[in-house]
DNA sequence: TATGAATGAGCTTTCATTCAT
DNA sequence: CATGAATGAAAGCTCATTCAT
């Protein structure tokens, strides 16, 4: 909930101004799923949104911005969406299985953020020519991960374990899980989060 | 079929043209490893291979062409040594375990190429725009991987399980292992390797 | 002729509209003198007086009637405190000396909006790409510097030279010791100012 | 004369590469002397010189480098072109009047490239927004001159004054010199010279 | 074979200006 | 009166590719 003070230090925006952002936003992520990072310039991006490509320039400081504003959107929605469904799960065990199916739930609907997302950590490099996000950036998912597993292990549910090898594992298999889903018409996303959970479940178990 | 010297469709290349040829793919492989894919321009390969832009127009129809090279060059290498690794295997639990190991072996010694080959993978599109490698590109590593899986499965070693999913899960798991070793200074690969060998082994058996 | 409110053929203005454009013409002068001619840009000229890039085009016709203003404003604060100091001059020579001491003795607090009518002086052009101010812009000042000279001539005060380029030279020195005054911290103005009337003294007299 | 070591840094570059960065530079002198500073872009040199926008980049690193290079060039000529004529000079009012002479000599025949310094040196900045050549770039002119007027001063040819602010009106007063004799046709260079030499003569001595 | 030279398309960004509200 | 929004042209620069030598 924002404050009247807006404490962030982010300017309040009009309506009109967070409208645009978030057409913007959304060309942005199309061009980019559609065509892949390299291709997506701000010229292709607004005449995709039908605008003047000044307008991306008049609403973001540059195409950096643009792009940290769509990683932020984002992945804030993936992880409301995980963290909820996640809430009610009290064993590791359910823990585990939830959140993998609870991703693949969310994938569904959201091919295009998520693949737009992918390129974007994938690709974006700051000026100085390093990746901006880098495997880095998955540092807080595999700190999530890692807590399941450690509190499964304490539990006594889960045998004794590497937790990074299984965080890493853990999400790669889910990043490629998405990716196989998107290339691949008509396959099942849901018998493969199934597989998955129970891959995960019998490689953790004592 | 052509002459003993062009097996696959290829002219016969005089000495000097195919020692430009490695060296220009070897200099690509560096720059896209510490660069990436998009800072890999020819401009920048022709420098750090210390010659002139157009010697690589002259030997590469085109950057694509180089990009396709490099790949091809370094996929065989890779494939070459697990394939022998492998040889001596008889059980399916320890195929799967001596791929894993066999692969974490090889990324030791061959650090540059294989990161060249993951961007080029993830990034080399076609002039229409799909990628040109996407995760297709991994068939023949899921087949081979499926092979494993559906032996021992037939064997009695592992339990009954979706071997594409399963396939996919491993070669996931293998790349990231790669990626978060590189990025991760002091990462232990042999520990990681090990660990994960344990994973897909406790996944599998019944 | 008009009403006396618009003796030059100027709508007559509102009190706000009046204070409007004498605040964005501050505004001008400022961001001029301290970033320089080209850097000022409409955008930072609002910003730096805290309103809406749209309130200078909605007051002034367009960039070129801002930079006009801002001449004729300045302009004609100097030439006031200059002829009022020389109205008590009797000789040549000492209107002469007058002349460059209250110059210098206006530059002192003047330093940001003389700074800017020397950026404008230089840069503005037509849209033509024509200079608007030349070096003709200074026929006015030649003129009046001349008349001085004459004048010292005539009584026989001075020699005989050629008095358009004794006014030439007058006047570069008074620019010049504006710019290095400027751009030399501690520089003392009044002992620069009093060289320099004992130079031209000196080479007018007989 | 350059040795065969190239030792001051400069890579040799052939004559070809040569002959384009001097007609690259003669373009932009042009340019820059008809049109202005602000005006001369890239595109407008390269049309003047009636090739690609691209060759500019190619063999000149940045905007930057191209007019660094004109400064270079253009303030070269003149320097030895007066120094050579001030050699034959004793008397410290010799030096004074040949100085004089001699930059207005220079004048006549290179117009355009004059202009085009002055133009430079008031306008080129640098990245971070400050002036590249200041009034500070005459500092090396002031120098110069300094000496004329202090081995007046020693020798008892000059009366006894502030050299700092005697070489800077003498510094401008040449400058103004060159910008009236460009904006005013028919304007006679050398009685202004043979004036201004007066001028300075009798201010100084004693 | 190899090179330096040249091209032109495309990139991001800045800017003065216009306009509906 | 004032604003925020939008535009489109032009800027400097990078790049893959072509070509004469």
């Amino acid at each position: 909930m924002r404050s009247e003070n807006e404490p962030s230090g982010q300017k309040s925006r009009s309506f009109i101004e967070e409208a645009r952002r978030a057409q913007i936003v959304s060309s942005a992520v199309e061009v980019i799923a559609e065509a892949g990072f390299a291709q997506a310039s701000l010229a292709r991006i607004a005449k995709h949104a039908g605008i003047s490509k000044g307008v991306i320039s008049y609403h973001f400081a540059g195409k950096d911005e643009l792009m940290v504003e769509v990683v932020e959107r984002t992945y804030g929605t993936i992880a409301e969406h995980v963290a909820a469904r996640m809430a009610g799960a009290a064993t590791a065990t359910e823990l585990l299985r939830t959140h993998i199916l609870a991703v693949a739930d969310h994938m569904r609907g959201h091919r295009t953020q998520i693949a737009a997302l992918g390129e974007i950590f994938y690709n974006l490099r700051t000026a100085d020519g390093q990746p901006r996000y880098g495997i880095k950036a998955n540092e807080e998912i595999y700190l999530a991960l890692e807590r399941i597993y450690r509190f499964g292990q304490e539990s006594g549910e889960f045998r004794d374990f590497d937790t990074r090898v299984m965080a890493i594992a853990h999400s790669s298999a889910i990043d490629n899980m998405f990716a196989y889903w998107v290339a691949t018409p008509g396959h099942d996303l849901d018998a493969h989060a199934a597989e998955l959970a129970d891959l995960f479940e019998r490689a953790c178990r004592k």
